[in-house]
DNA sequence: CGCAGGCTTAACGACTTCTTTACGGCGCGT
DNA sequence: ACGCGCCGTAAAGAAGTCGTTAAGCCTGCG
């Protein structure tokens, strides 16, 4: 999976749709704003890899938003136009943009030029992040391992999406069924042989007393439900 | 000043006569080549910044040329043509070319891409700089080359650019299909087999018991997962 | 033309994981 | 007390992966 993450700034939805089609085809993680005011709010909140931001938007400019874009952060800027004069592209790339595609044009260029863009910078991840404690267990999400006590636990694969789909939705009761099809795929919903066996492996891995579950507990009936803190409340990660 | 160092490669005199004034008035060092191969050899002896690589060029076509420029050095690499097909700009892209003009184009937006593209990589100028060091190893990536042992290890262009993508990726598992789009391209990401094949040749020539990897790890199931720093955790003995 | 180097492809054993089956315990309603 | 379904446990079989080796292919070069 690709997982760069992408913004799409747009204010028409038919674009919006088939550029998220697009990219989320390709593997990309889309998110989309309607306006340069919301771009600048979704990127202080959320971190994106590169956006693609229109030139002609409602409100202030996408040139306009790309040097304030710039003015907070490195993120790649690729910026969109129907227009073809020389003079906004001119604007456009010394406003800060990475790059500058003029509308109409191919999926498979824009595709090949979001390519070359990261290809040339990946931002750099800040270390620490993807990292999940509760009780004597860590884990790591993007090195996918997991520590108890300080030790290292091998956990197969299967395992570990199991543990991160469980952690990921901390103290809500998950059906069995959804925790198949979102770990097994949409066609396992009924298999839940599958599901007790995983569970077993994992309580037996990471359960101070796997006979007496403190974290992944079971709900007769419904499915299971993980819960990371003896207090309630807990912090949700993402990845 | 600007002084970045600019290489034109084009077989018209009269284009690179106008390149040459345009840059040079810019404030950019500028040198020319003719062909393709007269290219390779300059970027051998001499350090560019950006190389402005016309796509029709007599003997090896610009897309091949490029190619070979990405297989021995990361230089900035912009492509021009005076077609204005989408599949050529796709496939100068995809061959490592960071931007793709079409000509005519005014020198305005040239000028302008070429500053957004130094802007965005402008290569390290200190020693030391871009030189990677874990266990006994050193990799000098703008040199693309390796050394183990403080003796040089000739690494072939694939397992190279196979291990600057571990390594800029370090301690993430990386599942085979993003290593394989990353490295072989879009179309690659189910040759499972070529990865095993290139892992085991770079074991063989980093790591000091093949058999027993230090730095690239296998994620069964997964991919593959480097990394540089022993200090992941007390682990320490049996099993 | 043949050579050398690098990339691709195929085949094999050793090994791990996933799937499947089987069985006992528990709670619950009849 | 009894049967039923669910849960946890254990273990065997199927399926897939990894590392390894080596042969084939293509391309550039002499």
């Amino acid at each position: 999976m690709n997982s760069a993450r992408v913004l799409i700034v747009d204010d028409e939805p038919q674009i919006r749709r088939v550029m998220r089609a697009t990219l989320s085809g390709a593997g990309y993680a889309v998110a989309d704003a309607r306006s340069g005011e919301e771009a600048l709010e979704k990127l202080r909140d959320e971190r994106f890899d590169l956006v693609l931001l229109d030139v002609n938007l409602p409100g202030i400019s996408g040139i306009e938003t790309c040097r304030k874009i710039r003015a907070q952060s490195e993120v790649l800027v690729l910026m969109l136009t129907v227009r073809n004069a020389n003079q906004d592209a001119v604007e456009a790339l010394d406003a800060g943009a990475d790059d500058y595609v003029t509308k109409p044009c191919s999926m498979d260029v824009l595709l090949a030029r979001i390519r070359a863009n990261l290809r040339r910078f990946t931002p750099a991840v800040e270390p620490g992040a993807g990292i999940i404690r509760f009780g004597n267990v860590e884990i790591r999400v993007p090195a996918r391992r997991v520590l108890v006590d300080a030790k290292e636990v091998r956990l197969t694969p299967k395992e570990f999406d199991l543990l991160r789909f469980l952690i990921s939705n901390d103290d809500v009761a998950l059906p069995h069924e959804r925790i198949l099809q979102a770990v097994w795929g949409p066609d396992y919903g009924s298999e839940v042989q599958y599901l007790r066996v995983f569970i077993k492996q994992l309580r037996k891995k990471l359960e101070p007393d796997p006979g007496n579950p403190r974290y992944i507990l079971t709900e007769p009936w419904l499915g299971y439900r993980f819960r990371m803190s003896e207090a309630g409340s807990g912090t949700a990660v993402s990845e």
